[in-house]
RNA sequence: GGGCGCUUAGCUCAGCUGGUUAGAGCACCGGUUUUACACACCGGGGGUCGGGGGUUCGAAUCCCUCAGCGCCCACCA
């Protein structure tokens, strides 16, 4: 042994020239050719543009965890890395750089701007690659992917132009969410409900001059009216008629006849429509097909004209009269509504809390807009997906989620894919100016198809980023060529995400697997839960509240994040962790590395520099203390497997752990020193270091998964075995061995931890001096019992401090007892070990004074005042104490007499 | 308005198909420099398992109900 170890555990020092070796040597790459069976995991690909967040610290840690566990069960594991181009998100970053310089992405045109998107992307971009790894992602970078590589883009352009030779992608005027800051459509995924205080607005058209009808009400200048209600009074400048239930007496002699619509000058007429809910509000509906997509369907059934009163950017347009125009929406409402209020035609206004749609990207309020978009008809694609998952091809864990899926599934809508970005897959999509006719093509076309004319203009819009995305399982494997890859690892394994994007990703991948591939892309899909603050909210930049997974690793090292990660919570449970007190979220990882650390140590100093014993060497040596740990090492790896194989990751970390600390280090090692010392002989003490390597090498593979570098730290230091892998991360992982498993020795072993209990427990109630030596009799004892503590001696001597074990009885002697659960009784004689005379005067003040509080409390409650008065719960709390002091009484009582002796 | 989930020690959470005395980590109290580890060791206190009702020999666990919290979906203007 070289330099003497520091005790403390620095993982700096270890974990980034770890990592660096390890992937130097090739450890991560996955290999297409190899004979293994494959597990493959696909990366959720992050923004390209993103910083490690805690989120992907989840996530990652999850998916390296699964992966190295297979990797050494002896499977070819591919962990496939890359990044997401992030349409929208990534755009709108550099769009932001660009206004610094005073400038829009218009002055600098389509192909300047995405020059500089890629520029920025390639200064910047991946740098969340290079921080997974700084928590030991142990990825295969030779396969890292981008959604905007070439190979990925022609898997793009496959799939569009495939479903749309099936008619599965269509070009249609429609209402979509638009965002008025992004200037794109947004897919109603992307338009997030954000609950919102709003007002009602109840406004009143009058019925148009010439009609009169009975009932109806009259404004003061005698004209009738109707009163409708909205929460964008703005859009009443684009409303085209006004809608009644067809089985709504109140207005059907109005059906057919028209309104006049205040501010605009214009008629339109009212229509009878089954949408109507004739009991919300006035039971009329106005119609503003261009800005409100229940509008825009009924309008298209009552044949009511269509009027956009917006510009893009959500201002009052042209269409509208004049004071409005180029009013903001937000100025347009207030101004509609002012107005409304000088023509006497405001009924009154109501607060109404409803949902309001937010871009998920720049939070700004989403305004219903018709325009031409291109879409994915969803329902045939849904439904085998929906089959897949009844089947039981794909399985969710936790299995909730397979509803949630099924609900989306089962009530889902046409996809909109067209973005009007830069940023993106262009649309393979191109309009011939002579013909007018639309080509959709694979490569880029040079002349019309049907005319042969050459003035070719292509689709100015780009796809949804998650076009692309919902290919990542197989378009990152090469596909559409029939590649290596591809034979090899599809369908992948195991699919690890947030439930957030069920619906964005997910559910789309499962879509596009049994689509393209005809099977599911993944077998299993892992959901985690949401990382939030001890307050239970979402750790977010503006509040301030995450936590930087690097900070970790710099204070902590990246085992204790990973520890505290994987141990924190199971699949779908949402994850607290304290931002204020990184010490008391981290501090257990860090310390339960520093004990494995530690552990290593004290293994180094004992097992010496030579090669490791096999325990078959030493079979005829062992004791109870070694059959013991072993067979406790058979059975945590069982549980340790079994729990990964259920995904119930949490349960594995947590089972390595208690082996580790509460089995091996906590009494093996304790029970061990003196045979290590060479005590009891020289075979007892091989016995022992063969059985400490087995034991420790044991208990490290199985954390290894998650606690991956110091693991692999102490694991390289420890004695090898002829021929052991190089690196505990491609060392095997280890099989339960039933021949390990010894009831008798766990009892046996069970019993000594009971007897070292009470005597610790003993010395701790009467107060013995921690130095002081006590005798210990155990009068019952099975011949087991006594082979045991007799094996045990030096080690009962070292971990209670007792000094000689009799197995004769104690005839009236004084001292303290305890019954074991097994039933054993055991004894321990105090005369000279403590002041006895001391001790039961201490014993019978308390009793007195216990006494005192009994009598006082008893007479407390035998006043019938006091019980009738009192409030209940008063009562309740002296009848308790009263309970408890008579509970301590007894105890006391019951340790006097035996100080008292048999006398 | 639908659907899903949660409520167990001061805090963060386990507790699987009902069965010995409900567990862990942290925090708390007391003790220990026993040469692997004070990021440790030893001992201890602390829970009417959200309330109520039911099924059962037996319920934290199953059923009903009430309350509180959270998430997802939804076109009620």
């Amino acid at each position: 042994m070289a330099e003497p170890l520091p005790p403390q555990y620095n993982p700096q020092e270890n974990e980034d020239a770890l990592y660096r070796w390890w992937e130097e040597q090739g450890f991560f790459r996955a290999d297409a050719a190899s004979e293994r069976e494959p597990y493959v995991i696909v990366i959720p690909p992050p923004n390209v543009t993103a910083m490690l967040h805690m989120g992907h610290g989840l996530n990652n840690t999850i998916q390296d965890v699964l992966i190295r566990w297979r990797r050494m069960q002896g499977r070819e594991a591919l962990w496939l890395p890359g990044t997401d181009h992030a349409g929208i998100a990534t755009q709108n970053v550099v769009e932001r750089l660009v206004a610094k310089e005073g400038k829009t992405r218009y002055d600098l045109g389509r192909e300047a701007f995405v020059g500089r998107v890629w520029e920025f992307v390639h200064e910047t971009g991946g740098v969340i690659l290079q921080q997974l790894r700084a928590i030991g992602a142990s990825a295969d970078w030779t396969r890292t992917r981008f959604t905007l590589d070439e190979s990925l883009s022609r898997a793009v352009r496959e799939v569009f132009v495939t479903l749309y030779e099936k008619g599965r992608v269509y070009r249609g005027h429609r209402i979509i969410n638009w965002c008025p800051r992004c200037l794109t459509a947004l897919s109603d995924e992307e338009a997030e409900p954000a609950e919102t205080q709003g007002k009602l607005w109840h406004l009143r058209y009058p019925l148009a001059e010439g009609a009169e009808i009975p009932g109806l009400p009259r404004l003061p200048d005698g004209r009738q009216y109707m009163t409708i209600a909205t929460t964008r009074p703005e859009t009443m400048l684009g409303d085209t008629g006004v809608a009644v239930h067809p089985g709504d007496e109140r207005y059907a002699a109005l059906v057919g006849r028209e309104l006049d619509l205040p501010l605009t000058g214009r008629r339109i007429p009212v229509v009878a429509d089954e949408y109507v809910d004739p009991e919300f509000g006035s039971g009329a509906v106005k119609l503003t097909p261009a800005h409100d997509p229940n509008d825009f369907e009924v309008a298209q059934r009552t044949g009511v004209a269509t009027l956009n009163v917006m510009t893009p950017e959500a201002a009052i347009n042209g269409e509208a009269p004049e004071p409005f125009r180029g009013m903001d929406r937000f100025e347009a409402r207030r101004a509609v509504v002012t107005s409304f209020e000088e023509l006497g035609l405001l009924e009154k206004v109501e607060e109404h809390t409803h949902a309001v749609p937010h871009c998920y990207r720049c939070d700004t309020v989403v305004e219903p807009r018709l325009s031409e978009q291109w879409f994915v008809s969803m329902k045939p694609l849904a439904e085998p997906a929906l089959q897949a998952w009844r089947d039981g091809q794909v399985r969710f864990h936790p299995e909730r989620f397979g509803r949630t899926y099924e609900h989306w599934l089962e009530n889902i809508r046409d996809w909109c894919i067209s973005r009007q970005l830069w940023w993106g897959h262009r649309i393979p999509v191109w309009y011939c100016g002579d013909c007018g006719e639309t080509i959709v093509a694979r490569e880029d076309p040079t002349s019309c198809t049907k005319c042969g004319g050459s003035a070719l203009e292509q689709d100015p819009d780009v796809l949804d980023t998650w076009f692309s995305s919902w290919l990542w399982p197989f378009s990152t494997m090469g596909w559409p060529e029939d590649t290596a890859d591809m034979r090899k690892f599809y369908p992948n394994s195991t699919l690890v995400s947030g439930h957030d994007i069920l619906f964005f990703w997910i559910s789309r991948m499962i879509m596009a697997g049994l689509e393209f591939r005809g099977e599911v892309p993944f077998r299993d899909v892992y959901l985690t839960g949401m990382v939030r603050d001890h307050l239970g909210r979402k750790m977010s930049k503006s509040l301030g509240n995450g936590i930087d997974p690097l900070v970790v690793k710099q204070r902590f090292g990246a085992d204790a994040l990973r520890y505290t990660v994987v141990s924190g919570s199971g699949a779908g449970t949402d994850q607290l962790l304290n931002y204020e007190n990184l010490d008391e979220t981290f501090g257990p990882g860090r310390n339960f590395a520093n004990k494995l650390w530690n552990a290593g140590r004290f293994a180094l100093m004992n097992l010496g520099d030579d090669p490791r014993v096999p325990l078959d060497e030493v079979s005829a040596d062992l004791e109870p203390m070694d059959r013991w740990i072993l067979s406790r090492l058979s059975k945590s790896v069982r549980e340790v497997t079994d729990s990964l194989e259920r995904f119930r990751l949490q349960d594995a970390a947590t089972r390595g752990y208690e082996f580790f600390w509460g089995e091996l280090a906590d009494w093996y090692l304790e029970l061990v020193k003196p045979r290590l010392r060479g005590d009891m002989g020289d075979a007892s003490r091989r016995a022992a270091q063969a059985t400490l390597a087995q034991a420790l090498d044991g208990a490290l593979r199985i954390l290894h998964p998650v606690m991956p570098f110091i693991t692999e730290v102490v694991w390289q230091k420890l004695p090898k075995a002829e021929g052991e892998a190089p690196a505990l991360i491609v060392a095997p992982w280890p099989q339960p061995r039933p021949e390990w498993e010894d009831a008798a020795a766990e009892r046996a072993i069970e019993e000594l931890q009971a007897v070292i209990g009470a005597v610790r427990t003993i010395r701790g109630e009467y107060g013995i001096q921690p130095a002081a030596r006590v005798p210990l009799r155990i009068p019952g004892a099975s011949d087991e019992v006594k082979a045991v503590l007799d094996a045990s001696r030096r080690a009962l001597r070292d971990m209670c401090r007792v000094d000689e074990v009799e197995f004769a009885g104690a005839d009236g002697e004084v001292g303290a007892s305890a019954v074991l659960r097994s039933g054993t009784e055991l004894f321990i004689p105090l005369a000279g070990v403590i002041d006895l005379d001391k001790e039961r005067a201490r014993l019978r003040d308390e009793i007195q004074r216990l006494d005192g509080h009994i009598a006082g409390t008893e007479k407390k409650l035998s006043n019938e005042s006091f019980v009738a008065r009192a409030p209940e719960n008063v009562v309740q709390y002296e009848r308790d104490k009263l309970a408890s002091f008579g509970d301590q009484r007894g105890k006391l009582a019951e340790k006097l007499q035996a100080l008292e002796g048999a006398a």
